[in-house]
DNA sequence: GGTAAGATCAGC
DNA sequence: CTGATCTTACCA
């Protein structure tokens, strides 16, 4: 399946970083395994959206850490979400992971989602990927490059698109500027498939 | 100390 | 469109 990718991978700038995440693999230690089709990047105190913009606190201290850990925070009182920790210690960059084509244990994964999904659904949102790895909070801060507890991203050969779709962030209010957010184009596993350009409705 | 908003999702 | 209901920021 290939190797961890190293720890050099992850510490640069995740608006590098997340683009050539796409296609890598995600694995949990039982052998659940997802493509990653879309992500999205986060910049610490220069990015208004970031968790980690504000500073450091006791959710997002993961992210403020050594690159390459997982960073997983609860949202909405209901939902976990994982990121890949990027950049340097203490700025508290990082990628969101936001979509899985799901490609190994798929009969866990359904059982994991819970109810007839269509496989399209069992992991296009950062909510459902987590819920379709078993990805809750006990694994925030695990090192995705020693496999300290049995997560890891691989590389297995395929590359990332040549030409990634990029767009606007999901579900955020501040930083709607950016276009921080790739997927694979066309891929029917992304959360959202591009967002048209506001129509021109002025006469 | 209270309140509102949020990197979401499923079910009306 | 709404509810679920955790974390944080911000105001009093």
């Amino acid at each position: 399946m290939g190797p961890p990718l190293p720890r050099s991978f992850y510490a640069r700038d995740p608006r590098i970083v997340a683009p050539e995440l796409l296609n890598k693999l995600i694995v949990v230690a039982d052998g659940r395994a997802g493509r990653i089709v879309e992500v999205e990047a986060y910049c610490g105190s220069e990015d208004p959206a970031a968790h980690t913009y504000r500073g450091k606190t006791a959710r997002n201290a993961t992210m403020f850490g050594e690159a390459g850990h997982l960073y997983v925070y609860f949202s909405y009182g209901i939902h976990w979400c994982a990121n890949t920790v990027c950049g340097e210690v203490g700025q508290g960059f990082g990628v969101l992971l936001r979509a899985i084509e799901p490609v190994q244990r798929l009969e866990a994964i359904q059982e994991a989602r819970g109810l007839p999904r269509r496989a399209v659904d069992l992991g296009n949102g950062p909510g459902k990927l987590a819920q379709a790895l078993g990805i809750t909070g006990e694994l925030n801060g695990a090192d995705l490059v020693t496999v300290d507890r049995g997560v890891w991203v691989a590389d297995d050969g395929i590359p990332p698109p040549a030409k990634p779709a990029t767009t606007p962030r999901v579900g955020i209010s501040k930083g709607r500027e950016h276009p921080w957010r790739w997927h694979v184009l066309g891929n029917p596993y992304v959360s959202r498939a591009p967002r048209l350009p506001p129509a021109n409705l002025t006469p």
